[in-house]
DNA sequence: CCCTGATTCGC
DNA sequence: GCGAATCAGG
């Protein structure tokens, strides 16, 4: 694949926007993230500020807040999430309420992870193929969160996916 | 091991 | 100019 203008474009753009090499070869599709990275020194464009993982350039901003919670009683697991993710988010804090799982859709409080946006390119094996928005619309993504052992949806999807929200019925 | 960008160098 | 291989790092 040879670099035509819109894809320079596109290249500039993204990377302008604090995408990672990778995720941007993955929308650009037909080239590696060598060759992106290649292509930008090339262009002399700005590069990220320091070598390795985190993205300088990109803050992380958090997506809406969760607000916090009442005292939900029960389990309350915290666990923090690390991505490198493009403009989304780097790091988030999760709460997710183990007791509301009795009314997943019901509970408010129960923050949904951040999804990295992937396109389904740059979806792997331990990428989370929770499908988010609209598939016709341009907001289409996945979660892409870390997926633990082959499971192709991360914990949080993976309990949704498991039991649908609806028919949650207390055995006894 | 996963990932990140940076550099080199044969093509 | 291109990008795989390699390096350096989190």
């Amino acid at each position: 694949m040879n670099w035509t203008d819109e894809r320079v474009e596109k290249l500039k753009k993204l990377w302008s926007e604090g995408l990672s090499a990778s995720q941007i070869a993955a929308q650009l599709g037909g080239v590696s993230r060598n060759a992106v990275i290649g292509k930008v020194h090339r262009l002399s464009l700005p590069g990220r500020a320091k070598a390795g993982g985190t993205t300088t350039a990109a803050r992380p901003k958090r997506t809406t807040s969760a607000p916090r919670a009442p005292n939900y009683a029960a389990r309350v697991t915290t666990r923090t999430v690390t991505r490198t993710a493009g403009a989304t988010v780097l790091k988030e804090e999760i709460e997710v309420d183990l007791v509301a799982d009795q009314d997943l859709e019901l509970a408010p409080n129960v923050v949904v992870p951040m999804s990295r946006r992937l396109g389904l390119t740059e979806l792997s094996e331990r990428t989370c193929k929770w499908p988010i928005g609209d598939p016709l619309k341009e907001e289409f993504h996945f979660c892409g969160n870390d997926s633990p052992e082959s499971s192709p949806y991360c914990s949080y999807h993976t309990r949704l996916a498991y039991q649908p929200s609806g028919e949650r019925r207390r055995m006894r």
